[in-house]
DNA sequence: CCTAAATCTAAAGTTAGGTCTATGTCTATG
DNA sequence: CATAGACATAGACCTAACTTTAGATTTAGG
């Protein structure tokens, strides 16, 4: 399949603009253009937007993203720099799920202290019962 | 105990001027100052900034957060704004480690995808026997 | 065929969240 | 008691990642 511009932005929930960004920063190497000058997205580019959509939200950088397209860009020399570089996103993805897990366990105490204190109508009561061991344990 | 801004900037691991930008925008109300105008944080002001950084971490903005620590400020009457907006973070929390655990899911894949690539010394082989259902599924 | 909607380029503008600079005062130590 | 290091303010500057604008061209549907 082929699409536009404006089918791949509907897709992917980015805005047009987003996607000439990209195109201008290089990260969709090879992608068509008509004999008007209008993008065309082959499968090769979306395959490649699924990858840049992973890479953005496992926290990457747009200079980190070209250097991998560009990796990809250069053959098989590269491979073993691709390999690594995945395995450190995934160290980087791990520990963000930790630190998130860490945080939500503050969030969690939180809802149970404004629970407990919109049913008492006042924090007094419960910032007293609440000096608490998991706050303390987090500093 | 009280603490000088150098302190509690190496505690926190953030720069002093992000500390001073932190009061101008008034998220570290009820800051006392020494007699020559230099910041002493308190207890108080620690157990604030513990909680900004939990709110940061969880993905909420400056101007946000400035909300919730005026809303500690009016007293009782917010309290259920508070816990409102506590279960909300708690919501964006718990989705957002889900979207990580999917995004960890596809680098898990291309990790998979690479080391075969790198064994081979081509990425070649690994890309006709890899039309990876997992993949498939994530589009 | 006409016109609204989509696309193009280049370049300027925006936003968040800091960070740095210049200039001056204060403080702690040998 | 000198002086290096910490602190202060105001305001300029920075960066990433878009987003908007202006002005021109193309495409698609009635």
């Amino acid at each position: 399949m082929r699409y536009t511009i404006g089918e791949v932005a509907k897709k992917f929930n980015l805005n047009i603009s987003t996607l000439r960004y990209y195109d201008k920063e290089g990260l969709i190497p090879n992608l068509e253009k008509n004999e008007s000058g209008n993008r065309i997205f082959d499968e090769e580019a979306i395959s490649g937007l699924i990858t840049i959509e992973c890479l953005k939200k496992s926290g990457m950088s747009i200079k980190d993203i070209k250097t991998f397209i560009d990796w990809c860009q250069e053959g098989n020399e590269t491979l073993k720099d691709r390999l690594e570089m995945f395995l450190a996103r995934r160290e980087a993805l791990q520990s963000q799920i930790k630190e998130l897990e860490s945080t939500l366990n503050y969030i969690d105490y939180k809802v149970e202290y404004y629970t407990k204190a919109v049913a008492d109508g006042t924090e007094k009561i419960v910032k007293e019962q609440m000096s608490n061991p998991r706050l303390l344990k987090m500093q």
